[in-house]
DNA sequence: TATATTTACTACGACAGACGTACTACGACA
DNA sequence: TGTCGTAGTACGTCTGTCGTAGTAAATATA
């Protein structure tokens, strides 16, 4: 299976992580498996990559964590919950995306440019 | 004109200049130009940025430099061109976009998710 | 002829995001 | 008893990009 590298993915990683939380708040670990489920094994974030993603946006506000107190046998997890500023963020960042898109396949060569 | 953030083109910019290599040798100021006029104004690469990829996929050995010394004025400019093994990563960075793209896409939410 | 702009770089340091490695700690299961 | 899965935290390193600045020849403009 081909693998996907840092530097490709970098700057999506948090579209990625926002997409997920559209829809419900969600914890660090839960993330972790609906990337790897979502994009069928080809994109698997690492941990530190993705906690610090985790700080990184919500001191932008993109992002609110709040800690599950209730959790059978008293284990700590943090909730994440995306803020209106981390909706607007995602919107503009898919907006970004379809430019970026758009840009890097005029360098794509089809085959037979490349002989 | 909207324009792309370094991190979102980040891990590009080797497949854009090898792109633009792979018809012909050229040189940092001309690739920048063409950078600018392929993508219609929608991406400038730094100067920095581009020189410095340079020095790295000479490393690599995704291309190799020589020097112009026939120019009028004898003014120095270094061309490079691309080397078999960087057309061989081109090609596997392409494939890698292909399957960026894909998963990307998966976390691209149409309009309605996002209210 | 003097000045500004374009061409064509180079040097150096800073920054941010991703990564590697390591560690903690609880519960379930065999 | 030990391993696996869950759910993280800490800390330092690396890499690509960027900001700022400077050099210098060629060309355009006044």
């Amino acid at each position: 299976m081909a693998e996907i590298s840092s530097d490709v993915i970098r700057g999506y990683n948090d579209i990625i992580i926002l997409y997920l939380l559209l829809s419900k708040p969600s914890y660090g670990y839960e993330i972790s498996k609906e990337i790897k489920t979502l994009s069928e094994g080809k994109y698997i974030i690492k941990e530190t990559t993705l906690y610090s993603a985790f700080t990184r946006m919500e001191k932008n506000g993109f992002i609110e964590s709040f800690v599950d107190e209730d959790m059978a046998g008293g284990k700590k997890r943090t909730y994440y919950r995306i803020t209106e500023t981390g909706r607007e963020h995602y919107r503009s960042k898919r907006e970004e995306w379809t430019l970026t898109k758009e840009v890097i396949e005029k360098f794509i060569a089809d085959e037979g440019a490349l002989v």
